[in-house]
DNA sequence: TATTTTTGTGACTGGCGGTCATAATGTGAC
DNA sequence: GTCACATTATGACCGCCAGTCACAAAAATA
């Protein structure tokens, strides 16, 4: 039991060892051009060895994206926002999760290649409930604090969705925004983009009274 | 010259079907496995002629992508909005771009090709010369309503980059979510997610008063 | 040590984007 | 009509990649 304990440690371990070598070649912008044969070289090991970790490039794609946001989801309830009125929460939160992006940057290329409706198109079922799960787990720790606060009139009341699906889509367009303004008519730095994006958010969060 | 002309006409004309001919297998779920040379088979011509009139698969794409927004531009000042307030004319503006969105969801792939963080990268300039001219002529159409809007008090005043990234932000999220949904996990049917989208919008647009 | 099982490997396959020598077509002088 | 020349169209070819698989190396077991 203990050695075939310890054989499965170190096939996790040589997992991790490719997930690591694996995001080091896709941070940089030639990502597109590197080859599963020079990530099994950058992991010092053969290309077939590869394979038997991940059925796919794909699927090592999609570990790496899971990586980012279970990495996310560790920082977010770590802030303690309770004591604050909800919608200074939520903008502290907002700021939290933009933040996030731009300091874990080199997770960038995977993200949006895990993003694309073709890739989404091409999941297999137990990706799509991965990702699920972890959209549940946003819900479940905003809903309670939307519904309190559109309780105590702090914001505009109405279907939750609406907050949902509004928040969703800013959030997408944002972050993509501030991981390709290097490479495109920039549109300001990092910190006006999210200031005017969090301001924005924040006024479409506490909606117009009826 | 007649016979330049004509000579230049039938190229053009040739370019046109190339691009017809790519569309159409561009639009299926299956594009990324549409190679030139299946384009070419369509458009009835070889592959070299392909690269005769674009230089690469990256501009046949472009110039897709540029079709589509074009066309988005001859639809947008056709709806007359003048006599409305400006919050119901933004509102009908945005219903109208989400809308030319959902009817020409033959390009979604295109698009998204086209949007893509390294594609932007690699673009060349005078591509994103290109982009830029579009997306100054947005700026053109709604920059005097919004001014006008927050002079009359009809929205928060406050710089208007606040507004253009915000906007942004939320159409390109709102614009994935649309084209994505039928093959994700859907967040409700097309017009319920516009009409979620354009409210909270609507929200952001008026803003809060300081 | 000998045998079996497990794990690691890179040569190989089919298909891609882009190039280029060559074929096909069109043009104008005579 | 014909011929020399210019223009345009073509698909065989190159280097490269994702994914496979027969086999080699290593580890476990006897």
């Amino acid at each position: 039991m203990a050695i075939i304990d310890r054989k499965q440690r170190e096939f996790e371990r040589r997992e991790e060892d490719i997930l690591d070598a694996a995001l080091l070649l896709f941070s940089q912008p030639n990502w597109e051009s590197v080859s599963i044969e020079k990530v099994a070289k950058q992991a010092q090991i053969g290309k077939g060895t590869v394979y038997k970790h991940f059925e796919s490039k794909d699927e090592l794609l999609f570990k790496l994206m899971l990586r980012f946001y279970q990495g996310m989801l560790v920082t977010l309830p770590l802030k303690q926002t309770q004591s604050l009125p909800a919608v200074e929460s939520f903008k502290t939160i907002f700021e939290l999760v933009l933040q996030y992006h731009i300091e874990n940057r080199e997770y960038r290329y995977v993200v949006e290649y895990c993003g694309r409706i073709d890739f989404k198109a091409r999941a297999k079922k137990s990706w799509r409930d991965a990702f699920k799960a972890i959209d549940q787990s946003f819900g479940e720790f905003s809903d309670p604090k939307l519904l309190e606060a559109m309780e105590k009139g702090e914001i505009a009341k109405r279907p939750i969705e609406e907050i949902h699906v509004g928040l969703a889509a800013c959030f997408e367009g944002a972050v993509n925004m501030l991981w390709a303004s290097t490479d495109w008519c920039s549109v300001g730095t990092d910190e006006e983009i999210v200031e005017r994006i969090i301001n924005f958010m924040v006024a479409g969060l506490i909606g117009q009274p009826k």
